[in-house]
DNA sequence: CTTAAATGCAGCACTACTGTAGCAGTAATT
DNA sequence: AATTACTGCTACAGTAGTGCTGCATTTAAG
Protein backbone atom coordinates (compact mmCIF):
# COMPACT_ATOMS: atom_id res chain seq x y z
CA UNK A 1 0.00 0.00 0.00
CA UNK A 2 0.96 3.27 -0.87
CA UNK A 3 2.21 5.33 2.04
CA UNK A 4 -0.38 8.61 1.36
CA UNK A 5 -3.25 5.70 1.02
CA UNK A 6 -2.61 4.18 4.40
CA UNK A 7 -2.44 8.07 5.96
CA UNK A 8 -6.21 8.31 4.63
CA UNK A 9 -7.34 4.70 5.53
CA UNK A 10 -5.85 5.21 9.61
CA UNK A 11 -6.99 8.75 9.02
CA UNK A 12 -10.96 7.36 7.82
CA UNK A 13 -10.97 4.90 10.60
CA UNK A 14 -9.86 7.46 13.64
CA UNK A 15 -12.00 10.01 12.54
CA UNK A 16 -14.78 7.23 12.06
CA UNK A 17 -14.50 6.10 15.65
CA UNK A 18 -14.88 9.52 16.93
CA UNK A 19 -17.60 10.55 15.02
CA UNK A 20 -19.45 7.56 15.21
CA UNK A 21 -18.82 7.25 19.03
CA UNK A 22 -21.12 10.64 18.76
CA UNK A 23 -23.40 9.60 16.63
CA UNK A 24 -23.88 6.41 15.97
CA UNK A 25 -25.30 7.38 12.21
CA UNK A 26 -23.00 9.18 11.23
CA UNK A 27 -23.03 8.96 7.40
CA UNK A 28 -20.16 8.25 5.60
CA UNK A 29 -20.28 11.33 4.08
CA UNK A 30 -19.77 13.10 6.78
CA UNK A 31 -16.74 10.67 7.92
CA UNK A 32 -15.34 11.33 4.66
CA UNK A 33 -15.45 15.00 5.04
CA UNK A 34 -14.46 14.95 8.83
CA UNK A 35 -11.31 12.94 7.58
CA UNK A 36 -10.41 14.93 4.56
CA UNK A 37 -10.81 12.93 1.55
CA UNK A 38 -13.89 12.17 -1.04
CA UNK A 39 -16.45 9.92 -0.13
CA UNK A 40 -16.04 7.89 -3.10
CA UNK A 41 -12.21 7.07 -1.47
CA UNK A 42 -14.02 5.97 1.48
CA UNK A 43 -16.18 3.58 -0.56
CA UNK A 44 -12.84 2.15 -2.58
CA UNK A 45 -11.35 0.55 0.54
CA UNK A 46 -14.87 0.07 2.13
CA UNK A 47 -17.32 -1.40 0.06
CA UNK A 48 -20.29 -0.92 2.44
CA UNK A 49 -20.77 0.90 5.40
CA UNK A 50 -21.04 -2.38 7.46
CA UNK A 51 -17.16 -3.02 6.33
CA UNK A 52 -16.08 0.23 7.60
CA UNK A 53 -17.87 -0.23 11.26
CA UNK A 54 -16.18 -3.51 11.07
CA UNK A 55 -12.77 -2.19 10.02
CA UNK A 56 -12.93 0.68 13.12
CA UNK A 57 -14.44 -2.25 15.23
CA UNK A 58 -11.25 -4.58 14.59
CA UNK A 59 -8.43 -1.25 15.10
CA UNK A 60 -10.47 -1.03 18.58
CA UNK A 61 -10.22 -4.72 19.55
CA UNK A 62 -6.42 -4.90 17.96
CA UNK A 63 -5.42 -2.19 20.30
CA UNK A 64 -7.73 -3.68 23.48
CA UNK A 65 -5.89 -7.32 22.79
CA UNK A 66 -2.42 -5.86 23.07
CA UNK A 67 -2.81 -4.27 26.08
CA UNK A 68 -4.80 -7.39 27.75
CA UNK A 69 -1.99 -9.44 26.39
CA UNK A 70 0.79 -6.78 27.96
CA UNK A 71 -0.95 -6.63 31.58
CA UNK A 72 0.20 -10.33 32.04
CA UNK A 73 -3.57 -10.61 33.46
CA UNK A 74 -3.29 -14.22 33.74
CA UNK A 75 0.50 -14.50 35.45
CA UNK A 76 1.26 -10.94 37.10
CA UNK A 77 0.20 -10.17 40.54
CA UNK A 78 -3.03 -9.04 40.85
CA UNK A 79 -1.98 -5.15 42.15
CA UNK A 80 0.07 -5.02 38.94
CA UNK A 81 -1.87 -6.37 36.51
CA UNK A 82 -5.25 -4.60 37.73
CA UNK A 83 -3.39 -1.38 37.04
CA UNK A 84 -1.12 -2.28 33.78
CA UNK A 85 -4.64 -2.61 32.61
CA UNK A 86 -6.20 0.33 33.21
CA UNK A 87 -3.33 2.27 32.87
CA UNK A 88 -2.94 0.70 29.28
CA UNK A 89 -7.24 0.61 28.27
CA UNK A 90 -7.73 4.12 28.61
CA UNK A 91 -5.75 5.48 25.99
CA UNK A 92 -7.37 2.78 23.54
CA UNK A 93 -11.15 3.84 24.98
CA UNK A 94 -9.60 7.31 24.18
CA UNK A 95 -8.68 6.91 21.14
CA UNK A 96 -11.18 4.52 19.93
CA UNK A 97 -14.30 5.77 21.53
CA UNK A 98 -16.82 3.96 19.83
CA UNK A 99 -19.32 1.83 22.07
CA UNK A 100 -18.45 -1.36 21.59
CA UNK A 101 -20.83 -3.52 23.42
CA UNK A 102 -23.32 -1.49 21.60
CA UNK A 103 -22.52 -1.18 18.15
CA UNK A 104 -20.69 -4.67 17.65
CA UNK A 105 -24.51 -6.65 17.87
CA UNK A 106 -24.37 -6.98 13.79
CA UNK A 107 -20.98 -8.07 13.27
CA UNK A 108 -20.61 -11.44 14.08
CA UNK A 109 -16.93 -11.70 13.87
CA UNK A 110 -15.86 -8.34 15.84
CA UNK A 111 -18.69 -9.63 18.97
CA UNK A 112 -17.43 -13.20 19.00
CA UNK A 113 -13.80 -10.91 19.81
CA UNK A 114 -14.88 -8.82 22.28
CA UNK A 115 -16.49 -11.41 23.99
CA UNK A 116 -13.52 -13.13 24.18
CA UNK A 117 -11.36 -10.32 25.13
CA UNK A 118 -14.52 -9.63 27.97
CA UNK A 119 -14.10 -13.50 28.84
CA UNK A 120 -10.14 -12.84 29.49
CA UNK A 121 -11.39 -9.60 31.91
CA UNK A 122 -13.77 -11.80 33.62
CA UNK A 123 -11.35 -14.59 34.57
CA UNK A 124 -8.70 -11.81 36.20
CA UNK A 125 -11.32 -10.76 37.99
CA UNK A 126 -12.65 -14.14 39.34
CA UNK A 127 -8.46 -14.93 40.12
CA UNK A 128 -8.83 -11.47 42.50
CA UNK A 129 -11.91 -12.50 43.93
CA UNK A 130 -10.16 -16.07 44.69
CA UNK A 131 -7.04 -14.80 45.96
CA UNK A 132 -8.65 -12.50 48.51
CA UNK A 133 -8.53 -9.36 46.94
CA UNK A 134 -11.47 -8.34 46.48
CA UNK A 135 -14.74 -8.70 49.06
CA UNK A 136 -15.99 -11.86 49.38
CA UNK A 137 -19.86 -10.88 50.00
CA UNK A 138 -20.16 -9.33 46.38
CA UNK A 139 -20.16 -10.60 43.22
CA UNK A 140 -17.32 -10.56 40.82
CA UNK A 141 -19.75 -9.99 37.60
CA UNK A 142 -20.63 -6.77 39.55
CA UNK A 143 -17.01 -6.37 40.12
CA UNK A 144 -16.56 -6.68 36.54
CA UNK A 145 -19.49 -4.15 35.63
CA UNK A 146 -17.73 -1.53 37.89
CA UNK A 147 -14.38 -1.42 36.76
CA UNK A 148 -15.70 -1.32 32.92
CA UNK A 149 -17.66 1.73 34.30
CA UNK A 150 -15.19 3.51 35.94
CA UNK A 151 -12.41 3.17 32.92
CA UNK A 152 -14.44 4.52 30.49
CA UNK A 153 -15.91 7.64 33.08
CA UNK A 154 -12.19 8.19 33.75
CA UNK A 155 -11.40 8.16 29.58
CA UNK A 156 -14.37 9.95 28.62
CA UNK A 157 -15.57 12.54 30.99
CA UNK A 158 -11.77 13.11 32.52
CA UNK A 159 -10.04 13.49 29.31
CA UNK A 160 -7.50 15.60 30.38
CA UNK A 161 -5.82 12.97 33.40
CA UNK A 162 -2.74 10.90 32.23
CA UNK A 163 -3.14 8.12 32.01
CA UNK A 164 -0.78 7.27 35.12
CA UNK A 165 -2.69 9.33 37.60
CA UNK A 166 -6.36 8.34 35.60
CA UNK A 167 -5.13 4.60 36.68
CA UNK A 168 -4.13 5.45 40.31
CA UNK A 169 -7.89 7.09 40.62
CA UNK A 170 -9.99 4.39 38.93
CA UNK A 171 -7.45 1.54 40.99
CA UNK A 172 -8.30 3.03 44.01
CA UNK A 173 -11.56 4.03 43.79
CA UNK A 174 -12.71 0.52 42.80
CA UNK A 175 -10.85 -1.21 45.84
CA UNK A 176 -11.62 1.80 48.26
CA UNK A 177 -14.72 3.52 47.23
CA UNK A 178 -14.89 7.27 47.95
CA UNK A 179 -16.44 7.39 51.33
CA UNK A 180 -14.56 9.04 54.18
CA UNK A 181 -12.74 6.43 56.21
CA UNK B 1 -58.05 13.39 25.68
CA UNK B 2 -59.78 10.19 25.29
CA UNK B 3 -58.45 7.51 27.36
CA UNK B 4 -57.28 5.36 24.44
CA UNK B 5 -55.59 7.90 23.11
CA UNK B 6 -53.64 8.42 26.13
CA UNK B 7 -53.15 4.54 26.47
CA UNK B 8 -51.59 4.97 22.95
CA UNK B 9 -49.23 7.81 23.86
CA UNK B 10 -48.23 6.27 27.02
CA UNK B 11 -47.09 2.99 24.51
CA UNK B 12 -45.54 4.79 21.81
CA UNK B 13 -43.58 7.11 24.84
CA UNK B 14 -42.40 4.29 26.33
CA UNK B 15 -41.78 2.00 23.33
CA UNK B 16 -39.79 4.98 21.72
CA UNK B 17 -37.67 5.64 25.16
CA UNK B 18 -36.80 1.35 24.33
CA UNK B 19 -36.30 1.12 20.88
CA UNK B 20 -34.16 4.44 21.20
CA UNK B 21 -32.29 3.32 23.65
CA UNK B 22 -30.69 0.08 21.91
CA UNK B 23 -30.66 2.42 18.75
CA UNK B 24 -30.74 6.13 18.66
CA UNK B 25 -31.82 5.91 14.64
CA UNK B 26 -34.91 3.88 15.15
CA UNK B 27 -37.44 5.08 12.33
CA UNK B 28 -40.57 6.57 13.73
CA UNK B 29 -42.37 3.64 11.93
CA UNK B 30 -40.46 1.15 13.83
CA UNK B 31 -41.75 2.55 16.98
CA UNK B 32 -45.39 2.88 15.45
CA UNK B 33 -44.90 -0.97 14.86
CA UNK B 34 -43.59 -2.12 18.10
CA UNK B 35 -45.81 0.46 19.79
CA UNK B 36 -48.74 -1.49 18.04
CA UNK B 37 -49.87 1.90 16.21
CA UNK B 38 -50.14 2.98 12.84
CA UNK B 39 -47.01 5.26 11.82
CA UNK B 40 -49.93 8.47 11.18
CA UNK B 41 -50.99 7.63 14.60
CA UNK B 42 -47.71 9.07 15.61
CA UNK B 43 -47.22 11.92 13.21
CA UNK B 44 -50.71 13.31 14.08
CA UNK B 45 -49.26 13.74 17.60
CA UNK B 46 -45.88 14.36 17.01
CA UNK B 47 -45.70 16.69 13.81
CA UNK B 48 -41.85 15.70 13.60
CA UNK B 49 -39.61 13.19 15.02
CA UNK B 50 -37.61 15.67 17.36
CA UNK B 51 -40.95 16.48 18.89
CA UNK B 52 -41.72 12.87 19.69
CA UNK B 53 -37.99 12.33 21.23
CA UNK B 54 -38.42 15.47 23.02
CA UNK B 55 -41.49 14.45 24.41
CA UNK B 56 -39.43 10.85 25.57
CA UNK B 57 -36.87 13.25 26.82
CA UNK B 58 -39.60 15.08 29.69
CA UNK B 59 -41.24 12.34 30.14
CA UNK B 60 -37.71 11.00 31.34
CA UNK B 61 -37.07 14.15 33.07
CA UNK B 62 -40.55 14.23 34.78
CA UNK B 63 -39.95 11.11 36.21
CA UNK B 64 -36.00 11.91 37.43
CA UNK B 65 -37.51 15.85 38.83
CA UNK B 66 -39.73 13.45 40.98
CA UNK B 67 -37.23 11.70 42.33
CA UNK B 68 -34.70 14.33 43.18
CA UNK B 69 -37.77 16.37 44.82
CA UNK B 70 -38.74 13.15 47.26
CA UNK B 71 -34.57 12.02 48.07
CA UNK B 72 -35.07 15.55 49.67
CA UNK B 73 -31.01 16.00 48.88
CA UNK B 74 -30.90 19.74 50.49
CA UNK B 75 -32.12 18.67 53.62
CA UNK B 76 -32.51 14.96 54.64
CA UNK B 77 -29.12 13.94 56.18
CA UNK B 78 -26.46 12.46 53.20
CA UNK B 79 -26.70 8.69 54.09
CA UNK B 80 -30.73 9.02 53.49
CA UNK B 81 -30.74 11.63 50.90
CA UNK B 82 -28.38 9.38 48.71
CA UNK B 83 -29.85 6.20 49.41
CA UNK B 84 -33.45 7.68 48.64
CA UNK B 85 -31.99 8.91 45.39
CA UNK B 86 -30.32 5.73 44.08
CA UNK B 87 -33.08 3.86 45.18
CA UNK B 88 -35.75 5.95 42.89
CA UNK B 89 -33.37 6.60 39.96
CA UNK B 90 -32.90 3.41 39.35
CA UNK B 91 -36.34 2.62 38.39
CA UNK B 92 -36.54 5.37 36.42
CA UNK B 93 -33.66 5.00 34.27
CA UNK B 94 -34.75 1.31 33.70
CA UNK B 95 -38.06 2.64 32.55
CA UNK B 96 -36.30 5.29 30.68
CA UNK B 97 -33.20 4.01 29.43
CA UNK B 98 -32.44 6.49 26.60
CA UNK B 99 -29.13 8.05 27.10
CA UNK B 100 -29.81 11.87 27.87
CA UNK B 101 -26.46 13.04 27.78
CA UNK B 102 -26.09 12.42 24.23
CA UNK B 103 -29.09 12.46 22.51
CA UNK B 104 -30.66 15.61 24.48
CA UNK B 105 -27.60 17.34 22.52
CA UNK B 106 -30.08 19.13 19.91
CA UNK B 107 -32.97 19.63 22.07
CA UNK B 108 -31.86 22.85 23.89
CA UNK B 109 -34.95 22.72 26.23
CA UNK B 110 -34.56 19.53 27.73
CA UNK B 111 -30.77 19.67 28.01
CA UNK B 112 -30.86 22.54 30.48
CA UNK B 113 -33.58 20.53 31.90
CA UNK B 114 -30.84 18.28 32.18
CA UNK B 115 -28.50 20.11 33.56
CA UNK B 116 -30.56 21.67 35.83
CA UNK B 117 -31.03 18.65 37.81
CA UNK B 118 -27.27 17.59 37.28
CA UNK B 119 -26.53 20.54 39.09
CA UNK B 120 -28.88 19.78 42.12
CA UNK B 121 -27.04 16.25 41.95
CA UNK B 122 -23.19 17.70 41.60
CA UNK B 123 -24.52 20.21 45.13
CA UNK B 124 -25.92 17.61 47.01
CA UNK B 125 -22.27 15.24 46.10
CA UNK B 126 -20.34 18.79 47.48
CA UNK B 127 -22.20 18.92 50.54
CA UNK B 128 -21.33 15.16 51.48
CA UNK B 129 -17.91 16.21 50.78
CA UNK B 130 -18.49 19.44 52.82
CA UNK B 131 -20.20 17.14 55.75
CA UNK B 132 -16.82 14.48 55.81
CA UNK B 133 -18.58 11.62 54.34
CA UNK B 134 -16.35 11.91 51.47
CA UNK B 135 -13.04 11.26 50.86
CA UNK B 136 -11.38 14.92 50.85
CA UNK B 137 -8.56 13.80 48.47
CA UNK B 138 -10.65 12.98 45.79
CA UNK B 139 -12.91 15.65 43.62
CA UNK B 140 -16.48 15.68 43.99
CA UNK B 141 -16.46 15.53 40.21
CA UNK B 142 -15.01 12.49 40.21
CA UNK B 143 -17.32 11.62 42.93
CA UNK B 144 -20.39 12.45 40.80
CA UNK B 145 -19.28 11.08 37.51
CA UNK B 146 -18.62 7.38 39.97
CA UNK B 147 -21.78 7.76 41.16
CA UNK B 148 -23.79 8.12 37.73
CA UNK B 149 -21.92 5.07 36.22
CA UNK B 150 -22.71 2.77 39.45
CA UNK B 151 -26.28 3.61 39.06
CA UNK B 152 -26.27 3.00 35.15
CA UNK B 153 -24.29 -0.31 35.71
CA UNK B 154 -26.96 -1.57 38.46
CA UNK B 155 -30.19 -0.23 36.15
CA UNK B 156 -29.14 -2.01 32.81
CA UNK B 157 -26.35 -4.56 33.47
CA UNK B 158 -28.60 -5.87 36.15
CA UNK B 159 -31.89 -5.64 35.29
CA UNK B 160 -33.12 -8.59 37.90
CA UNK B 161 -31.84 -6.84 40.73
CA UNK B 162 -34.75 -4.99 42.65
CA UNK B 163 -34.38 -1.41 43.89
CA UNK B 164 -33.82 -1.42 47.34
CA UNK B 165 -31.16 -4.36 47.16
CA UNK B 166 -29.77 -2.36 44.15
CA UNK B 167 -29.44 0.45 45.83
CA UNK B 168 -27.15 -0.87 49.09
CA UNK B 169 -25.33 -2.50 46.59
CA UNK B 170 -24.73 1.10 44.47
CA UNK B 171 -23.98 2.88 47.53
CA UNK B 172 -22.10 0.62 49.58
CA UNK B 173 -19.51 0.00 46.48
CA UNK B 174 -19.95 4.01 45.88
CA UNK B 175 -19.01 4.47 49.20
CA UNK B 176 -16.51 1.56 50.19
CA UNK B 177 -15.46 0.10 46.90
CA UNK B 178 -14.46 -3.62 46.40
CA UNK B 179 -11.09 -4.09 47.63
CA UNK B 180 -10.92 -6.73 50.55
CA UNK B 181 -10.11 -5.03 53.94
C1' DC C 1 11.73 10.78 -15.20
C1' DT C 2 8.48 7.35 -15.75
C1' DT C 3 4.97 4.60 -14.23
C1' DA C 4 1.34 3.03 -11.74
C1' DA C 5 -1.30 3.77 -7.81
C1' DA C 6 -4.48 6.65 -5.63
C1' DT C 7 -7.51 10.46 -5.58
C1' DG C 8 -11.20 14.05 -6.64
C1' DC C 9 -15.16 15.01 -9.17
C1' DA C 10 -19.58 14.48 -11.53
C1' DG C 11 -23.25 11.63 -12.20
C1' DC C 12 -26.89 7.96 -11.65
C1' DA C 13 -30.04 4.40 -9.71
C1' DC C 14 -31.86 2.59 -5.62
C1' DT C 15 -33.64 2.55 -1.04
C1' DA C 16 -35.42 4.21 3.36
C1' DC C 17 -37.35 7.71 6.21
C1' DT C 18 -40.03 11.83 6.78
C1' DG C 19 -44.02 14.60 6.56
C1' DT C 20 -48.70 15.43 4.70
C1' DA C 21 -53.44 14.50 3.08
C1' DG C 22 -57.98 12.30 2.48
C1' DC C 23 -61.30 8.96 3.73
C1' DA C 24 -63.67 5.19 5.69
C1' DG C 25 -64.21 2.66 9.87
C1' DT C 26 -63.95 2.07 14.92
C1' DA C 27 -64.57 3.08 19.64
C1' DA C 28 -65.04 6.14 23.70
C1' DT C 29 -68.09 9.48 25.77
C1' DT C 30 -72.59 11.81 26.55
C1' DA D 1 -78.21 5.54 20.63
C1' DA D 2 -76.00 9.54 18.76
C1' DT D 3 -71.98 12.08 18.44
C1' DT D 4 -67.39 12.91 17.90
C1' DA D 5 -62.78 11.93 18.73
C1' DC D 6 -59.56 8.79 17.17
C1' DT D 7 -57.48 5.37 14.28
C1' DG D 8 -55.93 2.57 10.20
C1' DC D 9 -55.08 2.58 5.51
C1' DT D 10 -53.47 4.33 1.11
C1' DA D 11 -51.05 7.43 -1.50
C1' DC D 12 -47.65 10.94 -2.70
C1' DA D 13 -43.69 14.24 -2.72
C1' DG D 14 -39.40 15.49 -0.85
C1' DT D 15 -34.95 14.45 1.16
C1' DA D 16 -30.80 11.97 2.40
C1' DG D 17 -27.77 8.18 2.36
C1' DT D 18 -25.79 4.28 -0.18
C1' DG D 19 -23.30 1.93 -3.67
C1' DC D 20 -21.36 2.12 -8.15
C1' DT D 21 -19.02 4.04 -12.53
C1' DG D 22 -16.00 6.61 -15.64
C1' DC D 23 -12.53 10.00 -16.36
C1' DA D 24 -9.10 13.43 -15.65
C1' DT D 25 -5.59 14.68 -12.34
C1' DT D 26 -2.37 14.29 -8.76
C1' DT D 27 1.28 12.06 -6.36
C1' DA D 28 4.16 8.43 -4.34
C1' DA D 29 7.69 5.14 -5.67
C1' DG D 30 10.88 2.78 -8.92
Amino acid sequence: MRADAARNLAAVLRTGARLLAEDPSTSMSAIANEAGVDRTTVHRRFATREALLSAVFQAKLDSAERVLDEARLVEAPVAVALHRYVEGIIPVSREWPVDTRRMMQKDPEADRRRQEQSARLDAFVQRAADEGHLRPDVSPAWARAVLDQLVDSMAHRFPEVAPPQAADLVVDTFLNGLGAT
